[in-house]
RNA sequence: GCCCCCAUCGUCUAGCGGCCUAGGACGUCGCCCUUUCACGGCGAAAAUCAGGGGUUCGAAUCCCCUUGGGGGUACCA
């Protein structure tokens, strides 16, 4: 294997990037830049009836977002007809593929007939047997025809570095279509002319596509090249352990970000969904990941997808993603109208405390407007009478603080609680429920610091007002 | 129907014949830290290695069967 490492990533443009097809274009592309290869993106939308130029675009947007970055292309299947056609010409001159006149319908017929024979249909290989100038004739005089693969007697193996060793038999297979009648590449012909064309070296693939890889081998001999190495991954099942859709939450890249999923807390769930570097390291930088990949350690087995660990991931990641850039990726979300340099410190002091960008966006609401609405439960317990009286008094004490800081409120709050006869927390979970809303927050203190001291003690005052009064 | 693939704690996985009385992570449950909530630290429960046969001095690891899941079988991708 001295020859460089060219892999691609395939997707039909269907608009969104499906995790599946996203940890598949993962660990294509970390194997590029693990032996300084090339990864390549091509899009497979010979099926022309659903091609639209927008579905594609979501497609790359998502892969940008993630950082699979590629190296050539995107190339579109419905560009390449010219080559397509020619690969056609050659492979029926050259004998390995013939023209098959049955019309759908006879198709349909003889199915029909061997299911109710009991027996598997195949195609009958009729087309094999036409004479040459026969064919031409009938082509010539235009009759209908498709084009098939001539396949090959012996038995086919598909040695596959995750799934292992396959053989499958001679005649297990069936001439199939290359080209439609209507002139129109098939999948399977033009993945295999665009692999030879794009000197593939590696298919890293989901497992869907292993029943169909002998077909793909029969036809890369067949075009005169020597098969790629194949690598079929295992499926991502959702929760329940059925295939990954909508209805699970998400399946889309896309819509991991929307539920504000971090880029990198995603690219690193889905690399080890599948793939383990061996050693029990979990949380890993994409230098650290290139660094380790090898097909040889990835699953053969299908995974569910843990959103409880995504979701884990993510709230490492946005702890320890700098403030800068957590505010820049909040920028998807709604923000309170304060300025940047409140929002960075109001980061700094959530970010620890949120699992995604959207609950962080939340939790920076605070420092917006004053809180509407407290905690039903917190306020039965932390409100009153004379809860309220001693929101009151303490607020005297902080209006009265040379600086309105979080040490000398602390200070002055723990001073309070002293004289009071009380624990700190007594007061403090008031205040907080005051000046948040709720009954759980970042250190009280610096919140207030951060809100300053007039919202903070206009907030006091206001929760003070609206608990009953004594009598 | 026929062909093919898969199978270790609830979940993701380590394990590639003896180091396994099966390791790590998420989740769960305790305890600690603490002005609340998180974070963090410590600890616990959790897998008769799907079941049954072999092979071997020795099997989670190799072979066969069964069961359960998944995929393919198109003039779809």
């Amino acid at each position: 294997m001295s020859a460089p490492v060219r892999v691609r990533f395939a997707p039909s443009p269907t608009g969104s990037l499906h995790v599946g097809g996203a940890r598949t274009a993962l660990y294509n592309w970390l194997l590029a830049r693990r032996h300084g290869g090339a990864f390549i993106l091509r899009i497979e939308d010979t099926d022309a009836e659903r091609n639209k130029p927008e579905l594609t675009r979501q497609i790359l947007d998502a892969m940008t977002w993630l950082g699979l970055s590629w190296d050539e292309g995107p190339f579109l299947q419905s560009d390449r007809a010219p080559l397509y056609r020619e690969v056609a010409d050659r492979l029926l001159n050259e004998g390995k593929a013939y023209r098959a006149f049955e019309t759908p319908e006879e198709l349909e017929a003889q199915k029909l007939a061997a299911e109710a024979a009991g027996a598997a249909f195949r195609y009958s290989g009729k087309g094999r047997d036409i004479p040459r100038e026969e064919s031409d004739r009938r082509a010539a005089a235009g009759e209908k025809f498709v084009l098939r693969l001539r396949m090959p007697d012996e038995p086919i193996v598909v040695d596959d570095v995750v799934q292992g060793r396959t053989e499958f038999p001679a005649g297990a297979l069936d001439d199939f279509v290359l080209v439609r009648s209507d002139g129109h590449p098939l999948y399977h012909f033009c993945v295999c002319v665009d692999d030879v064309d794009m000197r593939i070296t590696h298919v890293v693939r989901g497992v869907d596509h292993l029943a169909n890889t002998p077909k793909h081998v029969a036809l890369f001999r067949a075009l005169g090249a020597e098969p790629p190495v194949f690598a079929h991954l295992g499926m991502i099942l959702g929760a329940d352990g059925k295939k990954l859709s909508k209805r699970h939450g998400a399946a889309g890249a896309e819509e991991f970000r929307a539920q504000g999923i971090l880029p990198e807390a995603l690219f690193n769930f889905l690399a080890l969904l599948g793939w383990s570097p061996g050693d029990d390291k979990e949380r890993m930088t994409k230098e650290e990941m290139i660094a380790l990949f090898s097909l040889e350690r990835l699953g053969p087995s299908p995974s569910r997808f843990d959103h409880e660990k995504l979701s884990w991931l993510n709230g490492q990641y946005l702890a320890d993603t700098p403030n800068e850039r957590l505010l820049e990726l909040l920028g998807e979300f709604p923000l309170p109208g304060v300025g940047n340099e409140v929002l960075l410190s109001a980061i700094a002091l959530h970010k620890s405390r949120a699992k995604t960008l959207v609950e962080l966006a939340s939790g920076l609401a605070l420092y917006g407007a004053d809180p509407s609405t407290f905690e039903e439960a917190a306020e039965r317990k932390l409100g009153g009478p004379e809860a309220a009286a001693r929101l009151l008094a303490i607020a005297q004490d902080f209006e009265a603080l040379p600086e309105f800081s979080h040490a000398s409120l602390e200070a002055a709050a723990r001073a309070y609680a002293e004289k009071a006869g009380i624990g700190l927390g007594k007061i403090a979970q008031p205040i907080r429920l005051a000046v948040t809303g709720s009954a759980a927050s970042p250190p009280l203190f610096e919140v207030m610091e951060l809100l300053g001291k007039e919202t903070s003690l206009r907030r006091i005052r206001a929760f003070a007002d609206r608990q009953p009064k004594p009598e």
